[in-house]
DNA sequence: GTGTCTGCAAACCATTTGCATCGGT
DNA sequence: ACCGATGCAAATGGTTTGCAGACAC
């Protein structure tokens, strides 16, 4: 979550950033590109996988690690789990976070610098079981 | 894990499951068709990335849902979680999995029918640190 | 005014697919 | 002999990038 470098408010920002976090699922940057058009009927998808990389790396938007075909973006940083649907794909939020000291036997075991962690489960949405 | 049809025994089909059993990374499909060319020559590309998806369509092998670019694929089918490096993109194993009833809390609250779940670590290996 | 951001279109790259042929059973 | 599997090449689909003009600061 290291805080890069100052960015510019424009307005396709300001409607991405919006749009985001007025939604609790977690949109593709193509269904965001869908959503920012209705504001901003002449956005481009290249702005908008731009601008979604560029508030990532500043830690305003979460991009999240999750399986499938197209990444997803999600407009709350705290960490929390996913459950994605094998079927049509969308991604629900689940109230559980990991140990904060797995992260550290993670160190231990790998040698790696862990960064963050994901736990996404994956199954049946109630509508596709 | 449920396992298909039965699937023909080709000389291809078996070069790359040995290949995948042999090592400890977890190769792309890509890095896969790379090992499996120095027995089999004239493999292709396609018929790597078909044959990977039918076996781990029959729990012969892992499909993994980690985050990156490429897919990758594990000969391990026993659960265990991953560890992987945002530099140089290496997934390496952790012996480590989430407490059996996990999914069933998940299931509790979200009304999926859980069918598997992932742990992702993300950080920067030994080497690139 | 300067340097960043945008729209547009082309480029990229991992993956999938159609088709004629081959080979396991 | 049948039908699944293969090699090849073209197609697909998500994402990235180069560029000239526009805009935030």
């Amino acid at each position: 979550m290291s805080l890069g470098k100052k960015l510019r408010v424009t307005k396709q920002r300001q409607v991405l950033l919006d749009e985001l976090r007025k939604v609790c699922t977690h949109p593709t940057a193509d269904e965001l590109y869908q959503m920012a058009r209705k504001r901003l009927p002449r956005i481009s998808l290249g702005t908008v996988y731009r601008n979604l990389e560029l508030m990532a790396e500043n830690g305003m938007i979460q991009k999240l690690e999750v399986g499938g075909t197209q990444k997803r973006f999600d407009g709350n940083v705290a960490p929390h789990s996913h459950v994605r649907c094998l079927k049509c794909g969308r991604v629900d939020d689940l109230a559980l976070s990991l140990d904060l000291d797995m992260e550290e036997l993670a160190r231990q075991q790998t040698g790696y610098a862990i960064v963050r962690h994901s736990v996404e489960f994956c199954g049946f949405c109630p509508a596709c079981r």
